[in-house]
DNA sequence: GCGCGTATCAAACGAACGTTTGAAGCATAA
DNA sequence: TTATGCTTCAAACGTTCGTTTGATACGCGC
């Protein structure tokens, strides 16, 4: 019987995000994950194969409940009877930048999740894109539908622009500080409340 | 007498620009770096010292004329007898574009530059903020004179948010690729004037 | 008890890493 | 020519990398 909170896969799991996104994937050792996660240097091989997957399993293990919880969140703004641009912005926003509270080393992901961005690697950007494709289309639809006048290149160059800020204000890039008196929660969503009207507004401008 | 158009030290420099861009500091190695710029592999150490101090002339060669674009860019916007927001921000946003034009490697360097804001390496960090820190300061200055009635924090805020679209917009993350018919320049002017047009809207914001 | 599949372990593998070394090349000045 | 100072070179340094191996430990049905 394992009577320890985490297995030995979650544990690696937990580590090396951690130190993805402190060390980069090439910066980061197996030797520092699995001395990290307290076990064999060898159970990285053993239950994920290769370094690589290790870092594909990573991604999968966030990027499903936020793909999930988005489209949820988008779907219920559209189920009301007149959504508003910014109840669209929220639910592609909001999932995010909550991700970066979540209790379990979600602030370690989205530090790791900008790595991935920054770095072209092809293999991960395909990942991305079959994990993330359909969302980004269904978010593309509902504000197409929310803003008729706008001409479709014109909105895809927005919503670039947006997940642009988005990828930055989740990895905590900027030079603004989180004050002692606040709360990561209260930073969290002061950071989408900002967000979120500044790129209502940058998304009606015509 | 050397009559090859580049040093030892430039070759090195533009190959490390190169591949640092595509595979990342740590995963870009002397060895790869050395080769592409065809020169001996204790070039390196002979000419840098070592790799770290590689990395940081790699940004100095293209930072401190990117810095006094900016400055003097802001300086004559600021001598025109009524400023605009938006030039403020072309003051900003339109050299470090103009960059990913340049001739020779500005386009890698741009991706360097995103990979350092992704990489939270401290020493890095306080490098970029020794070089653009007065910088940064010198534009709040230009902005808060123009939004009069925004709050501080605020435009830090908001400030922020520019920058991190800026950043994102510089390496190219985003899924809008550039059509065949379209000239490298004309993409970066376009992405510019997106790039302004939705800020300024943003930062107008009430 | 025994046998079997899963998991963990210490140890080692070959390869690649950043760095150092000492000799060789090659201009220029004496 | 010889001497000098800067540069380049092949080779090796010791370390660390991802991965593999074979032995050992553990849990469970028989």
């Amino acid at each position: 019987m394992n009577t320890m909170q985490f297995s030995t896969k979650e544990r690696i799991l937990g580590a090396a995000e951690m130190l993805f996104a402190q060390h980069g994937f090439a910066g980061a050792s197996l030797r520092q994950v699995t001395s990290a996660a307290n076990v064999n240097l060898a159970a990285v091989n053993y239950h994920f194969g290769s370094k690589e997957n290790l870092i594909n399993e990573v991604f999968r293990r966030r990027l499903d409940e936020l793909n999930a919880q988005r489209l949820s969140t988008l779907r219920a703004a559209q189920a009301e009877a007149n959504p508003r641009l910014e109840d669209i912005l929220a639910a592609f926003i909001k999932p995010a930048l909550a991700l970066s509270l979540d209790r379990n080393g979600g602030g370690a992901f989205v530090r790791v999740l900008a790595r991935a961005y920054a770095e072209h690697n092809e293999s991960l950007r395909k990942f991305l894109s079959d994990n993330y494709g359909h969302v980004l289309k269904e978010f593309a639809a509902a504000f197409a539908a929310l803003l008729p006048t706008l001409d479709k290149q014109e909105l895809y160059w927005r919503l670039d622009i947006v997940s642009g800020a988005l990828t930055y204000a989740m990895a905590d890039f900027g030079v603004i500080k989180r004050r002692g008196a606040v709360s990561e929660q209260a930073h969290c969503e002061l950071a989408a409340e900002h967000l979120i009207k500044f790129a209502s507004a940058g998304l009606r401008e015509r």
